[in-house]
DNA sequence: AATTGACCATATGGACAATTTGGTCATTTG
DNA sequence: CAAATGACCAAATTGTCCATATGGTCAATT
């Protein structure tokens, strides 16, 4: 079957992405652990940045899953998108694939990698932009300019994940809930 | 004078880095620009990187200077806060100095280039978390983790001013200043 | 005592060859 | 005949010298 093909050239490419990094993995190495030749690929991708970008897409959607099973409707709204930050977060860094990827960028700068990692960000920021948009409908937060509000929530869980380990003690999952709230939170409801 | 020579090299090596950046700068280079033969430069700094930091600690006296004047004691804390943090970003944007190493980590990713602009950070945090306190004393805002909140202060402003242009039209001061209102003050404000 | 530039070990960069790699396509295969 | 393939190619990357440049030292000089 034709898609089982692809599926077998993505699972190889993701599975070799993770292990080596895009730049250090080959198209034969693809080829060869996926058991088709080399040409195969091509017939289902343009190019390798072609098949690095269909991973990523299908990372995204993996993501937005977790996410939204972080969250429960039946909890406010700032628990539920300060769940769905850290479940996002927490998968950037532990899932192998990104975590790969992330360091590719920061070590070789590849600018393949790089695209790709800023779409999965702007992703995130859409997907937290219409939880915000949402919450301002059912009147639950006030009014405001809701790619800003997602695109500084993203940075600052960011900052206070990443960034902040980088000079001082991680801060516990509850520790980053409480300034979330502290910060977004008491400066958004009404 | 000897206080004189040193201050010969300062300027000759503070001229070059940001005309050339650091590492393209050569010792000899800053000799000559000073008029002070190579060993000369080696009776006042132990190495290439200790100038460097020197000079990145005279930045960081004259960055700190231009906030405190950014500041008017008789507006409020907020207002000046934000006065300072945008001067500060203007400052690390605009100077060709601080520019020039910005791009030079950005481009080449020099280690000793990547130390100095962390301590400069550092001191940005330090200079607004001195600001927060003072505030806290007074009783203008709510108590709070003031390192915490002066780092992620600095990396909101950085985001708003540096990284959200990376995707969309750049924000004015007085979009910045009132996106900072809403979230931070409040949040802290009682 | 302060200053200096010749000097040294090492790092850097350029030139060129060898190898690798992304991508193509004529041929094969089921 | 449509899908799959691997030999093949141009371009990029890597490896290897070697010449040069550079950070740092120190004996000689001022």
């Amino acid at each position: 079957m034709a898609s089982d093909r692809k599926r077998q050239i993505i699972e190889a490419a993701a599975q070799s992405f993770a292990a080596f990094g895009y730049k250090a993995t080959t198209m034969e190495q693809i080829a060869k652990l996926a058991n088709v030749g080399k040409g195969t690929i091509y017939t289902f991708f343009k190019s390798k940045e072609e098949l690095l970008d269909e991973i990523v897409s299908g990372l995204i959607v993996e993501i937005k899953a977790e996410a939204e099973l972080a969250m429960d409707p039946s909890l406010p709204f700032f628990e539920n998108v300060h769940r769905a930050l850290y479940r996002i977060l927490e998968f950037r860094q532990r899932h192998q694939l990104t975590a790969k990827l992330l360091q590719e960028v920061r070590n070789i700068g590849t600018a393949a990698v790089q695209e790709v990692l800023a779409k999965l960000d702007r992703a995130m920021v859409e997907f937290i932009r219409q939880k915000i948009d949402a919450a301002v409908e059912k009147g639950e937060i006030r009014p405001c300019n809701s790619e800003i509000t997602a695109f500084l929530m993203l940075k600052t869980y960011i900052a206070l994940i990443v960034d902040w380990e980088k000079d001082h003690e991680p801060l516990t999952k509850e520790q980053i809930a409480e300034l979330f709230a502290l910060y977004f939170l008491q400066g958004l409801s009404k």
